[in-house]
DNA sequence: GCATAAAACTTTAAGCTTGAAATATTTTAT
DNA sequence: ATAAAATATTTCAAGCTTAAAGTTTTATGC
């Protein structure tokens, strides 16, 4: 997928090729001094950040269904990443009285103390990662990701 | 890392790390839809995929070290990779003669056979998934991408 | 009520991924 | 010439990831 820094040859079509190319590689390239940093730091993972990120914001729970979901990434995939976190107690499941087959996933309060520190390193680490860009294009940007998200949700 | 369609509050700094999150969101959404399809259509995988890629621009071949810089990957994934590609008979390794430490890796004639096929096939995908960005937005946001890698290059 | 479908979740097998340790080879310094 | 350092790659253990199959519980149709 990453195509690399040879130049995409030109064409019909290719613009949109191109753009997919570089943004893929824009990403890889930040998640990889994330991924660095949370374990080097912190000795965690991404995808801990990433499960205990969407708890935050959510005190109640979430289910593991919606959690799946949230994330773009498959539930057996969640059902394992969860596990490691109650083993670590950062993270709590709780059966529901109403929906015997559902289990409400929340952050324990040691896991909401620690996901507060973490978050604020990954704060500063992507002003700093993303520093060069301009407030002006970073705001430019955003936008037009934001439209491709509306039209990408609104698709048959 | 994934944090979601809830927006990110206010503040200095957050425009960056909003830009971030919808960054993300958008390069794993692209990434999961074509991991789909490259199973469902070619039987095969996005890392399969994109080490063919690298290796189809470079007839002579790379070294393991060269596509592991390239592709952004730890050398022992890409190990793992071509020893699958290269029992399915789509990529050979060639001790080189100058440095036995060193083989190169390239596409057999099987292999660039296939690759082409699905190469075309995913070219194809690319321009329907993202069929809703204008162009204009396709080639300045591909111009941000671009300044944005030349920056990281050229950091400290 | 009862069979059947649907939903929520877990398990499994295969493959991907990383960082660290191990191996083999080449280069550099003494 | 030899020891030490550097380079290229592989191996390994742990964890991440998916799709598919399995389990338990709830909802639906008759």
């Amino acid at each position: 997928m990453v195509a690399g820094p040879l130049p995409v040859p030109s064409g019909p079509g290719k613009d949109r090729l191109r753009l997919w190319i570089r943004l893929l590689r824009a990403s890889r390239t930040i998640e990889a001094e994330l991924r660095e940093r949370l374990k080097k730091e912190f000795d965690t993972t991404l995808p801990r950040f990433d499960v205990m990120a969407a708890l935050y914001r959510v005190p109640e729970g979430m289910l593991m269904s919606d959690l799946s979901r949230f994330l773009l990434v498959s539930n057996g995939n969640v059902t394992g990443i969860v596990d490691r976190l109650v083993s670590e107690g950062l993270v709590a499941r709780a059966r529901r009285n109403g929906d015997r087959r559902t289990s409400m996933v929340r952050l324990t309060d040691e896991g909401t103390k620690s996901f507060a520190i973490i978050a604020a390193a990954h704060e500063g680490w992507i002003g700093e990662l993303l520093g060069k860009v301009s407030e002006e294009d970073a705001r430019r940007l955003t936008g037009m990701l934001t439209s491709f998200r509306s039209n990408w949700e609104g698709r048959e």
